[in-house]
DNA sequence: CCGACCTTACCGTCCGGACGGACGGGTATT
DNA sequence: AATACCCGTCCGTCCGGACGGTAAGGTCGG
């Protein structure tokens, strides 16, 4: 069946993030997701024909998510500007699921080949894009917010001192009220020359 | 003799980090980096033990030079406090050899075991630490400015979407003057109550 | 009976690591 | 000073196992 298919690649996936993020990125192999999502090598191999393929299917998934999440997330946001920085910001206040199973998926695709990372690069490009210009927001403000996101992100990735909720709360809050106040940012800018 | 040791330690140490960059994290088999090296395998695991062992000398290796390229940064600049968070973000304006290489080598430790991090991870809660501490600065203030610095060099490790020079130093001289000028983000940090 | 879905069995390759020695310069003994 | 010895450095080879992928077939709904 077709739903019979789709379910077992979504455990497939499900799989691998979980071997991931539980084992490590040397675990993430053919024979451990495939045990692990409860079928065969030679199953798994009917929906992935490769290694690569199952990174690129599991990019795309956690790609996918983490875009729509991010959406909903700045749809629910009234600022009159800025909204979808602001969800950027807001969306890495704590970890989430959607957030770590990216993040796992970026490691083990980079470790595998960083040609794997192109469609995602793209993504990330794309999200550049509209906190620059859909956003109506200033240039330097809207990457201020994507690496502040970016960085708490990956800092967690690599567990490198992760701050605690209340510090990384602050921090967001600091560069929102940076953002949302136009005035402050200029004057920051501009004692800059 | 003990010159000639430690030149082929440094040179096997060398030939990891040239393989990893340029081949990528699942290129680097003992093989290669001996081959690379000019040095048998049998050779290069005399100097090291493991692959393991390969590892941990690169990180401590790299976060050293690391650690001391930004110590002399933070010596040169004369601000009364913040020097080493000034230091922290002037460092990755542009993409540097150290920087890279550094990234690289988590990269791979993060591929491989993830536990072979935990020294890292120490380094980094250290100067966590300083920035907080030593240098007298806001705790939120501190942190932002490791965020960005670490955001920047970590989106240059995966290439996601990196900024150009220039948007790199608009955003890092936002930073550092929202940092050297307590009352702007005290104000900022306020109003978020 | 056909195509989607899945299984079992198998293969070739690569990789990490072990091992036994080779070479060469010090050092002690005589 | 000649000998014997040791030890740090490095070499080449071998092995066991894991891993990615293939092949051939089986089951079952439509």
């Amino acid at each position: 069946m077709q739903e019979r298919a789709v379910l077992t690649r979504d455990r497939i996936l499900q799989a691998a993030t979980d071997v991931i993020s539980q084992e490590g990125v040397s675990s993430l192999t053919l024979d451990k997701v495939a045990a692990r999502a409860g079928v065969s090598k030679g199953g798994f191999l009917y929906h992935f024909g490769s290694k690569d393929a199952l990174i690129i299917g599991l990019l795309n998934q956690v790609m996918g998510v983490l875009d729509r999440e991010l959406n909903v997330l700045a749809d629910g946001i009234d600022a009159s500007q800025g909204a979808f920085a602001l969800a950027y910001l807001d969306y890495v206040r704590e970890p989430t699921k959607a957030a770590t199973d990216t993040a796992v998926s970026i490691l083990a695709a980079a470790a595998v080949d960083d040609d794997l990372l192109d469609s995602t690069r793209a993504t990330f490009q794309s999200w550049q894009d509209r906190l620059c210009q859909d956003d109506g927001l200033n240039e330097v403000e809207a990457l201020l917010a994507r690496i502040v996101g970016d960085g708490l992100w990956l800092i967690d990735l690599f567990g490198l001192a992760p701050p605690t909720a209340e510090e990384r709360s602050k921090v967001i809050d600091l560069v929102t009220n940076l953002i949302t106040d136009h005035g402050a940012a200029r004057d920051l800018i501009g004692s800059a020359e």
